[in-house]
RNA sequence: GGUUCGGUAGCUCAGCUGGUUAGAGCGCACGACUCAUAAUCGUGAGGUCGGGAGUUCAAGUCUCCCCCGAACCA
């Protein structure tokens, strides 16, 4: 099999506030996986993410900490980069869009799209408040409802009457900010992208994109269906991309405007590979380039499907516009969400564990296997502590880690610690070499598919045959009478230990590295197994000496599960 | 309101282009085993596949209507 060239990206975390377990599952993670088991199968691969510093809530944040807005960033920044550490998320690189070579390709964009007919400058009428000294979001309005004289209706929308709302239709306004109401209309110019001219350019696309999932392309479809309409890329900030030329020339009206994020946040997937590029040197135009040697990239992006739309039709109107030979994505694997007792998790309502909480429960790898094996693929996934208890109790301590456990004590036990080296294979072990070979392939193929609580069960089920093989082989009865005998049994078992550990290391990387370190594995040897390949029972150096790992997993006990759920508020 | 996606055993979910007695894991009951974190292995109970109508030799799988849930509407 030639060596593929597999760029991977997950959409980037808001700057915002440590991620919920809901984020995680629904894009960094299942890249991880994705990720390692790619690298496993030895392809090169290059995982990137970063996170999105830019726009208003950034700069609110850190205006309420009264610290400035690019302290702010670099606390979060570091707070996110190491609960992505915590996780063991293999990015190749975490970047930041805040960085200057995001700027420059931005802006770079802008000019690009420009030159292209893409852009204009139009006027509009926004709120402006004298006292906070800046315009104001739609959000950070306030006032009377037009509509049903509410009081307390925001500049998007009346949470009484649920009607979308245009701010300078509000009365009474004033600033949620501030409070002041000191408020006036002003006008102010903005480049405005011209997405209805790229319609067709992106219908096309999307409609050649056979291979993605249902909840990708349906929400692809109907944006097309409502048709693109065009939209402002700037705003009244000064947290963001300058708008300014690549040389940099601040465009004229400009001075105290920026980028909106949604426009450069995207395009810090290319800029933080230049990141990565710059920090290794080592060039990005292979991976981003199709004139330079990019056409062969397998370009896969995750995300949730809040993300999709931008995915697939706001950030290709950016690429395709520019007529530049960028790389476009290839496949794309959306999730839906992690709820959380019928509700949805919730950043801003502290709604559900956050990574950080859980990191200071348990082990990441309990956590990945749990929101893997139970990832939100086809629809929403409910989150319960007793879902996620019987999860790890099951899968993970009973069936993995009693496994490893029962064979390598028994190892040190009976065989002095030595791997043992005689014994011939029989009926047991040819069973085993049968369930091997196909539910290799099955994990092998799921994987490749992105389907990854299949991955997950089939990989449990493989674990699980283990088990049934050591009740076939039942090398402690034939021990009494013929320790050959016993000795097959003890050696495959031991030879599936490490296999198990093998193919688990995308979904518990923590874990089977301890499995493996502890068997004395080499690297080398921790490459994905083939199918077909007849010697994965037997694979071990007879004789090789044999230390039983710790316990694997702690088992989650019904009153951790009480005080957890007590604690978070679950119920 | 419009659109899209869901509603399958107590729980969480598989079921591709319609075709033998509807599956898995957990939970539960019973049995086996004793190397192992009272773990493991086997057997079994349990579903009129949201409701109704229709197409078909045949529908969980297609069509229409209704009920419920979720998401999106920039």
């Amino acid at each position: 099999m030639s060596k593929r060239r597999i760029l991977i990206t997950s959409a980037l975390p808001y700057i915002n506030g440590i991620k919920h377990l809901g984020n995680l599952a629904g894009s960094m993670l299942p890249a991880d996986v994705y990720a390692r088991f790619q690298r496993l199968r030895g392809h090169e691969v290059l995982y990137i993410c970063a996170t999105d510093e830019h726009g208003t809530p950034a700069e609110l944040a850190a205006q309420a900490m009264q610290i400035p807005v690019q302290q702010y960033c670099n606390e979060q920044y570091e707070i996110q980069r190491a609960a992505g550490e915590g996780f063991n998320l293999s990015y190749d690189w975490f970047g930041r869009s805040s960085r200057s070579q995001n700027h420059v390709l931005t802006q770079h964009f802008a000019e690009t799209l420009e030159a292209n007919g893409l852009i204009e400058e139009r006027i509009s009428q926004q709120v402006y408040s004298v006292d906070d000294g800046r315009f104001l979001p739609d959000r950070y309005v306030e006032g009377t409802c037009p509509h049903c004289d509410y009081e307390q209706a925001r500049g998007d929308q009346c949470d009484n009457c649920g009607r979308l709302l245009d701010p300078i239709d509000l009365k009474d306004p004033y600033s949620s900010v501030s409070g002041s109401k000191n408020i006036e209309i002003r006008d102010t110019a903005h480049l405005f992208l011209l997405q209805s001219q790229m319609q067709d350019t992106i219908r096309n696309w999307v409609e050649k994109a056979t291979t993605w999932p249902t909840l990708a392309s349906s929400i692809a479809i109907k944006w097309l269906d409502e048709g693109l309409r065009d939209r402002a890329i700037t705003r009244d900030l000064n947290w963001g991309v300058p708008v300014a030329k690549t040389d940099g020339t601040v465009r004229p009206g400009f001075e105290d405007k920026v980028f909106y994020v949604w426009f450069d946040a995207p395009i810090e997937y290319i800029a933080a590979t230049q990141e990565w590029a710059d920090a290794n040197d080592t060039n990005w135009q292979s991976w981003w380039r199709t004139d330079q040697g990019a056409d062969d990239v397998e370009y896969v992006q995750f995300m949730g499907k809040d993300n999709v739309a931008f995915h697939t039709v706001s950030f290709p109107v950016t690429i395709f516009g520019s007529k530049e030979p960028w790389k476009t994505v290839d496949r794309l694997k959306a999730f839906n969400w992690v709820t959380w007792y019928g509700g949805k998790f919730s950043t801003s309502q502290k709604r559900g564990v956050f990574m950080d909480q859980a990191l200071d429960l348990l082990p990441a790898d309990y956590w990945r296997w749990y929101l893997m094996a139970n990832a939100p693929e086809g629809s929403d996934a409910a989150f319960t502590w007793e879902g996620f208890q019987a999860s790890v109790n099951s899968d993970l301590a009973n069936v993995l880690g009693n496994f490893v456990n029962r064979i390598t004590k028994y190892t040190v036990a009976k065989f002095g610690g030595a791997l043992p080296a005689t014994g011939t294979p029989g009926e047991a072990e040819v069973w085993m070499a049968t369930e091997l070979k196909s539910g290799l392939a099955r994990i092998t193929d799921h994987y490749e598919q992105m389907e990854f609580r299949k991955a997950a069960a089939e990989t449990r089920a493989l674990w699980a045959a283990g088990n049934e093989y050591l009740t076939k082989a039942e090398p402690w009865v034939k021990y009494k009478h013929d320790v050959d005998a016993a000795a097959i049994g003890v050696r495959t078992g031991l030879n599936l230990v490490a296999i198990f550990a093998i193919i688990a290391q995308p979904l518990i990387p923590a874990t089977a590295k301890t499995i493996l370190d502890t068997l004395g594995i080499p690297d080398g040897n921790r490459k994905w197994p083939n199918a077909d390949d007849t010697g994965l029972l037997d694979a071990m150096p007879h004789g090789m000496p044999i230390t039983a790992p710790p316990v694997l997993f702690q088992k989650i006990e019904d009153d951790i599960v009480v005080e957890w759920t007590e604690k978070f508020g679950g119920e």
